[in-house]
DNA sequence: ATAGATTATGGGTAATTGTGGGTAAGCAAT
DNA sequence: ATTGCTTACCCACAATTACCCATAATCTAT
């Protein structure tokens, strides 16, 4: 019954309403610890989908950004990228999130949304875009598998 | 919705008007620590863009320059282009900043303002500006950015 | 299986936000 | 002082968002 915190596992789907509201499922909403004030952060993943962090997981995120210095080109821009789609969000008394159309389309999002648990974070897809990007996947990667496989025992 | 006070992120935008001014997003001026009495200090930023910080963030920058010391060419030439054109400003009632025209030239700005939390500051960028900086970054430094994402675990 | 609780989803309303413009107060140069 | 220009301080309004309530579907425990 006790899960870790901060930790998310399975696939649920939901829908997107007309206000750009998507649900938390009800079982992360649980597994989020109580010092993240209900809060997530989301922002662009690096697929075409949204990834969603428990808020002071995110934090640490910032606090490693801020020890870069400024100064450094290289430094700046990756900052920028890292933290321009990122927005700290709490869900509402039915356990919702409001997404950004900037995220939305980044995402292709419309009507139907898959949230995966990802261990650490949450992923929200559009089911379409990631049956397709699944598939390249699984065409592409056999061997890098079995070089993971070497490290993860499952 | 308690969120780090003087941290900024995500991408906003915005238009300047007539008068010179644009709007601080409402997500920023709340983060902003009261001890800053809603003032920003606005300046001339390492790219094409206007830097914004908190007040008591930029004393901070100051107390350190004091400490460079003044013998050597390139403190003072950095002393002097880092301070030479900040200014305090404090946000009217409806959460505007006015921008003076040196630093609008600067950051080559016209209508369009695309505000960006950059943790600790905030940048204001002419879109286009920003989308051509970005492609030359991400052309140049695609290797040292692998680096910096080891470190930093998203 | 049934009752009660929880969850997912929709919608109404009040408050907030972004944006425009008006007017008076300051300042500079004539 | 008068003129012209810039800045500070209001007010207004449309659009968006936050907050609340309702209902149907699903799950839980007896």
């Amino acid at each position: 019954m006790t899960i870790n915190q901060d930790t998310f596992t399975g696939e649920y789907s939901y829908s997107i309403d007309a206000k750009s509201r998507v649900n938390i499922p009800a079982k992360f909403r649980l597994s989020l610890a109580p010092e993240n004030d209900q809060t997530f952060v989301i922002t662009r993943g690096m697929d075409s989908c949204i990834w969603v962090y428990p808020l002071t997981a995110w934090q640490i995120i910032e606090d490693d950004l801020k020890d870069l210095s400024a100064i450094s080109r290289i430094n700046r821009s990756f900052i920028r990228n890292t933290v321009r789609y990122a927005s700290s969000v709490a869900f509402d008394k039915q356990g919702r999130i409001m997404l950004s159309t900037n995220l939305l389309d980044y995402a292709q999002l419309k009507k139907d949304a898959l949230i995966i648990g990802m261990v650490n974070k949450i992923e929200i897809w559009d089911p379409k875009v990631l049956a397709k990007v699944d598939k390249q996947n699984l065409e592409m990667d056999s061997s890098e598998y079995d070089e993971l496989a070497d490290k993860i025992i499952l």
